[in-house]
Order: C-alpha cells, then structure tokens, then sequence
DNA sequence: TGCGTTAGTGGACACCGTACACATGCAGGG
DNA sequence: CCCTGCATGTGTACGGTGTCCACTAACGCA
C-alpha cells in the first residue's frame, strides 16, 4: 500500500511481500502464509515472489523474523513498566519477570503472530535476523539473556549457574504460552491466564537460582 | 500388513489407515500425515479414508491420540524405574521427576510423534480417545496429575496449592522438549540435553511448592 | 540512444484434499 | 439357495497449492 504500483516494476516488493505475510500469519498462523495469497493480496503474479525468496520456506522465515521482532517490542513495554525503586537484586527479579510477562502477554494477545516467531524456521542459522530485533535492537532471546546477566551481577543467581540459565527460564515460559495458544490451556479465560502465569514466574523466581542443598531424592538418572 | 486384502473389502481399514499414518508421522511429524499417502501405503483408493474420517484433520486426530498413548508408555517406562526406597516424600519427588525424564526422553527420541502427539487437535474435546493411554489406561497428562497427587499425599507440595499445579509443571517439561524437538536447542548433543532436563527438574521440584516467604519484588502484574 | 540486467508475467505440471456418482461383495430374510 | 440392502471401496473430477520454464517489460548505465 505503501507502495506504487503505477508501473511494471513494483518498488519494493520484498518488504511488501513480508508485510502481507505478517497480515495473513497475524490472523491465521504460520500455514496462513500461502504463497499464492501473498502475491494476491500485493496485486502481484504469484512468480514475481520467486525474485526474492527461494520458496516458500524463505518467505516465512521473514515473516517469522519479523514476528519475532513484534515480541521483542511487546518484552520491552514491558521492561520498560518496572519501576527504579528498590534494591538491586528487586530490580532484577523485576526485571526477568517483565521479560516473562512480555512474552506471555504477547502469546495471548497475538496467537497468530506469536504461533509464527516460534515456528522455527528449518536451519538454524536464519536466527540472526536484523528484523528479529525490538527497539533496542535485542532479540527476545538477546532480552531474556540481558536480564540474567543482571541477575547474575545483582548477586541472585550464582555465576555457575549462569550458563545454560537462559533454556532453563525460556522453557518454563514457552511451554506455557503454547499450551496457552495452541493447548488445552487455550480455552482459559485471561484472568485464570495471568494467574498462572504469575505462579509459573514464581516457580522460575525460585526454583532457578539452586539452593545448597541438593535433596537426595533427586539422582541423575542414567 | 496384518489385515487381509484378498478383496474388495479390507477388514479393518480404520486401524490400518492409523497405523500408516503413525509411521508416517514418525518420520515427518504431523505434516507428513498426508490422506493419499496413507491410503497409497494401505493399498487403497483415497476416498476410502473418508468413509472412516470425516477428512483429513479427524485421521490425524486419531494419529495423535496413538501418539500421545506412545508418550504415556515411555512416561510408565520411566516411572517402572524408580526403586521403592526411600521415604514416602523422596519416592513422590522421584516419581514426578521420572514423568519428566520419560517425556523429554520420549521427545528425544521420536521426535516426529511427538510432534504428532502435541498438535493439538482443532476441538478440545477430542483430548478423552482411549488410544492416548498407556499400558495403565492413564494418557500423559493423568500420569502427571496422579504424580502430583502423590507428592500432596506425601506432603510435599501444600494441598491449597495443588490446583493447576499439573499446567506449572507440565508447562516447564513442554517448554524444554518442543524447544529440543524443533527449536534452537534441537543441534544439542543428547549429553547436554540430559544435564539441561536435570536442572530443569531441580527448578521445577524447588519451586513448585511455594515457600513461606513471598519475596517482595514480585509483584502481581496489572 | 542503445543495451544488459533485473523484476514481473503467463502457462504448465505435479501434488494435495475432497465431493459426487458408481461398483463391489458381505449379511440377512424370503 | 437366491435375492436384495447396505456398508465399504473405486473412479473421475474440481479447485487449491508450490514451483519450474520461457517470455516480456522497463530501469539504469554506457
């Protein structure tokens, strides 16, 4: 819409494809995202995509970046509702619970969209996207890690347990928000939501940062 | 295989289009369940699946419900371990912890089931199919539930804080597993995996229950 | 002004899910 | 024993999809 469509040649259609992916995996998932739609809704023959993406994997690792940088915005106005007061190791309790908050949030307000960021993309490596960044130019999972570190420097979670720390939380709030969006927890209304959202960070709140003791009951197994 | 098809009729097209489809599934997950390769590996026309599944959605249901079944034989598997030492609290601790260790195993190493078995399939109500249970007669989910239920018996986890308790713990365990099935921790050696799903018990059994002291900085969320 | 490169078009193919009309052969009543 | 009804499997067809190929338009540089 942005752009003209006056002429033979488009402008930029790359940008305007991945916009329309947006639109259509906003309401309808990441299997929304047809080749064949996108072009339409651009006013485009559906070959004109294939300047610009392989297939149409590559188109919706874009919108997937892009959605991931839609979350990334959603962590930060989270972020940003913290208050300064407090001591240090308060503030980044607050913190990772924002980040959490963030994410979940955006899980239930935006299904379609949160559905897409996090179907990963084939190979790995795409992760890196400029798209994929918020505001501040962090990832979702940049944000996630920047709030452990702080963990880390207010003295909460011991340095050893750094590494690794970031799937540890990362699960717990993931596997919520899907079973969530696409769960049997979907059918919750968003106030049970949120309750138990509040209890999960919680659970991560205390259980992350390992005590002395190790209960003996709990052995490796294999 | 097991079923005759000297003739026209098949015998028991229903179970055997289930059992294609799961081997399918296997491989490529839910999206690999496709109708006329599941009818082409009976032996059959496409349109006889349609006498027993109403399209394509209801085969893949009753794909998942086997799936989940296969989840909930690996969850027993696991459970069979745990030797009845200990006292009353550590043999609860340890048999939640094996019904994590069984699902992330399962994860693991079927993949593409279970995939299959957590696409969640359009209604709800479907989730009660007799094929999601194991040897027991109990799907994953009530595994969970009577593992938590144990560890209220043996006074580990508050009663007031039972309910819901069973989407905190199964949200953690989720979480880590679909991001080692298809997300960014899939290129994990299982070594690593196995040393992440142990510390991610350990937050799960520390923090579960609720300790006395509410920690001040957390506060609710709007 | 001319031309090469880039971007979009048109048509075709294979594959998918699925609706409709038809064929088959098993089961039960005369 | 045969006939008939009905469940079950077949054949054909339609619209949708992703994607390959050859073709064309027009932008930008010499």
């Amino acid at each position: 819409m942005t752009h003209r469509r006056d002429s033979y040649h488009h402008g930029d259609l790359r940008r305007a494809l991945i916009e329309a992916g947006t639109r259509l995996a906003r309401v309808g998932g990441p299997e929304a995202v047809l080749v064949r739609e996108v072009t339409r809704q651009v006013g485009v023959a559906p070959n004109a995509a294939y300047r610009h993406f392989a297939d149409r994997e590559a188109l919706l690792d874009a919108v997937c970046s892009q959605a991931q940088g839609a979350v990334a915005v959603a962590m930060e106005a989270e972020l940003a509702k913290v208050r300064a007061k407090g001591d240090a190791a308060g503030r980044a309790r607050a913190r990772l619970r924002a980040v959490g908050i963030g994410y979940l949030r955006f899980a239930q307000e935006e299904p379609g969209l949160f559905r897409t960021a996090f179907s990963f993309p084939a190979d790995l490596s795409r992760a890196a996207s400029p798209d994929s960044a918020g505001a501040s130019g962090l990832s979702p999972f940049q944000l996630l890690s920047s709030a452990l570190d702080d963990l880390v420097d207010a003295g909460v979670l011991p340095r050893a347990q750094r590494p690794g720390a970031e799937f540890l939380a990362w699960s717990a709030v993931h596997g919520l928000a899907t079973l969530a969006v696409t769960g049997p927890l979907r059918a919750l209304s968003p106030r049970r939501l949120r309750s138990l959202a509040n209890r999960l960070l919680d659970m991560v709140d205390r259980g992350l940062p390992a005590t002395a003791d190790l209960h003996s009951a709990t052995r490796p197994v294999r």
